[in-house]
DNA sequence: CAGTGGTCTAGACCACAGG
DNA sequence: CTGTGGTCTAGACCACTGG
């Protein structure tokens, strides 16, 4: 019954994903425990709770104590988008990458967008710092970047003529975590107009706000030129 | 000076975040190795390892053989979104989910995109089906759904009016990989109407290709009615 | 209460890549 | 060549939770 062994974790995920793909298991049963699969297979417990967990991450199995381990019924797909830099994410296009700020503005009151973003009351004075990406020279993404100076005051000395807000922040003020949004927005105002976008066109959106514990550092909404795709695999 | 023990992986964690976060070791640092640190924290080697290979996933700390571990200097922002099937993610905001298929062709010849998500000639035969969700009654997002009967010629008993493409596909063709994309596009034609959006309204497009080895399986074109937004945490 | 996954340990060998 | 992370093992104890 045992001709082959499997004694590492990569192979013991594939042969698991085989047998669901096979339909041996289907979505909604309870697969053997890991002392049994261990047995089976001819390895460690360890290497079997290795594959084990690293696919119930992926979302293909569900685990709970006692209950065991089953194939999700529905397998939710987790996309994994990075969201680098714009500078590095410009430049692994293999474009140029250009940057120019376009204002700043020092107690500007924040927006209702931002206020409820950072949990901050409307109209409170932050520092307001827009400005354009470039791809080889064509518009790329239209930064509207606020910035709670009560959490990062080492920003106010900032002009962010030459390095954008969006890398000065990443190397400066390291964050614990934050919320990140993906959205779709008529071009509209400023934004349309740097960008070269008809008023109305279809942008996409990523609005991010990041924290150091409990208290805001900055709210960022990105708008970039029609078009625009993010990709990944799942 | 070893007062503190840290003896499971998520306490070395929080230090070893604790550490990088009041700068003690910098973005680009290479920090101790694991002997050392399981030394300094007097736990396994094992135990360092879980902790830094789960910060390594996250983007935090880049590792390599020989060189060691290091801070990352640019840290890329892996935000995982959940992207479910359609019935649970409105389910999961509390709404009753609503489904009514549009229309299905059997034989439809692939558009441009779709043939080249799939990789497969333009104008092949493919299943085509289209429906609406809906949230409380109000639309949710059109599906424009393409199968490759070739991969799953199940597909063609199925009439997809009452259990949308979607999830009949989840269950009953297992992929082993896929791509997925994001993006804003204008409502047009007949997403438009039956989303109730004004032509021309930016829509928040997912499209996702999914393959089975190197058949593909399906493509789709889920366009979510206008002020959709997909959100998750970092 | 008892079965399951979650984790830790101490030791070992190995693969890779930097110098 | 050698230091580093990557992994496996055998055993152990624990935390959670279903029945």
């Amino acid at each position: 019954m045992s001709g082959v062994r499997f004694n590492n974790w990569q192979a013991i995920q594939e042969e698991v994903l085989r047998r669901i793909h096979a339909r041996e298991w289907k979505p909604g049963d309870v697969i053997p425990n890991e002392a049994d699969l261990a047995r089976e297979f001819g390895c460690a417990r360890a290497t079997v709770n290795r594959a084990l967990r690293s696919l119930a991450e992926s979302g293909v199995l569900e685990r709970r104590r006692k209950a065991g381990t089953r194939v999700a019924l529905h397998p939710v797909t987790k996309a994994t988008v990075d969201v680098p830099v714009i500078r590095r994410e410009v430049e692994e296009r293999g474009l140029d990458h250009g940057y120019e700020r376009i204002a700043r503005h020092d107690g500007a009151p924040a927006p209702l967008w931002t206020a409820a973003a950072m949990g901050l009351a409307r109209g409170v004075p932050l520092l307001h710092v827009t400005g354009l990406h470039r791809a080889d020279g064509a518009p790329y993404v239209y930064e509207d970047r606020w910035i709670n100076i009560a959490t990062v005051p080492e920003a106010k000395a900032q002009d962010f003529r030459r390095t954008s807000a969006n890398e000065w922040l990443l190397t400066h003020a390291p964050y614990t975590h934050g919320d990140i949004a993906f959205t779709a927005m008529a071009a509209d105002g400023e934004p349309a107009e740097h960008l070269e976008a008809a008023p109305g066109a279809p942008l996409f959106v990523i609005e991010r706000t990041t924290w150091d514990g409990d208290r805001a550092i900055t709210a960022v909404r990105l708008s970039y030129a029609p078009g625009h795709r993010v990709r990944t695999t799942i």
